[in-house]
DNA sequence: CTAAAAGTGGACATAGATGTCCAGTATTCG
DNA sequence: CGAATACTGGACATCTATGTCCACTTTTAG
């Protein structure tokens, strides 16, 4: 019950090229992400093939955001990394739902609204806005 | 971002056994709960080791479990079967905390600790009393 | 124009989860 | 007792996610 490698990789690279705020090379991501680079190179390829990610090459290239921060919701993310969330009845029933439930429907309907929810609810502009309060309290300091 | 086969599996299993009430033999509970027996063999051995099942050879043999419903936690079953739930740092820092935060950890967070309190507090004892109420719905008409 | 920086694409390797099978052991019942 | 019923334990097969590597292309800057 985690979330694969890739996806987190992909979120782990996304927050740090949305507290820096613009373009980010791989290696400076792998090195800030703790992910080794030659994996976390395809995991970009993807998001770039997702247009979450712009990239540029050569000198002075690398990645950045495609999109506002607010646009890209975490379920986007998931997504473009081949990433399910639950969602088929857990008792492999074909049809279930509230009419016609399984006996563990309403237990995992629980767990299942709720990742769903954060996934479709939580965005990278709120990955930055808590980077931006909690990692550098300096800046909101009173004069 | 889905269950283990195998802890599904197994949370499938216990559905069938808490819903019936009394000892269900292996074939039984593969048919009902459409799981190829062998494996599901393998998992049923998990929950007995695991203090969740008790199981009785010979005739008229098969699982049942091993303490009351409300006693079993979705988290009991989940480690019964090798399925961690999300705990480390989703940046992949040693020490991550409220103090000390990683540019993901709110949002992190709130995964998290929606899916720890979902493991934590539901019981068997949910799954029964809901299907009892949605799925044999004729017992509960008024006179 | 050319050399270095940086991303692209795909082939290949590996580990762990999933799933099958079979020979063994315990239990019940006639 | 002995035969049929079930569970037990472990060996073995397979597939997918993870991860590495390398030759190639594009772009910038001097």
């Amino acid at each position: 019950m985690n979330l694969p490698q890739t996806a987190e990789y992909a979120l782990r690279a996304l927050a740090v090229i949305v507290t820096r705020g613009d373009t980010v090379s791989a290696e400076t991501i792998a090195g800030e992400a703790s992910v080794p680079q030659p994996y976390l190179q395809k995991v970009l390829r993807r998001l770039v093939a997702a247009g979450i990610l712009d990239a540029r090459k050569g000198p002075g290239g690398g990645f950045s955001l495609a999109k506002p921060p607010k646009k890209i919701r975490l379920i986007d993310v998931l997504n473009a990394t081949d990433t399910s969330l639950p969602d088929a009845c857990a008792f492999g029933w074909g049809k279930c739902d509230a009419k016609h439930p399984c006996p563990l429907h309403g237990t995992w309907s629980e767990l299942k609204d709720s990742i769903h929810g954060w996934a479709s609810r939580t965005t990278l502009e709120d990955v930055r806005q808590y980077a931006d309060a909690r990692l550098t309290p300096l800046r909101r300091r009173a004069p």
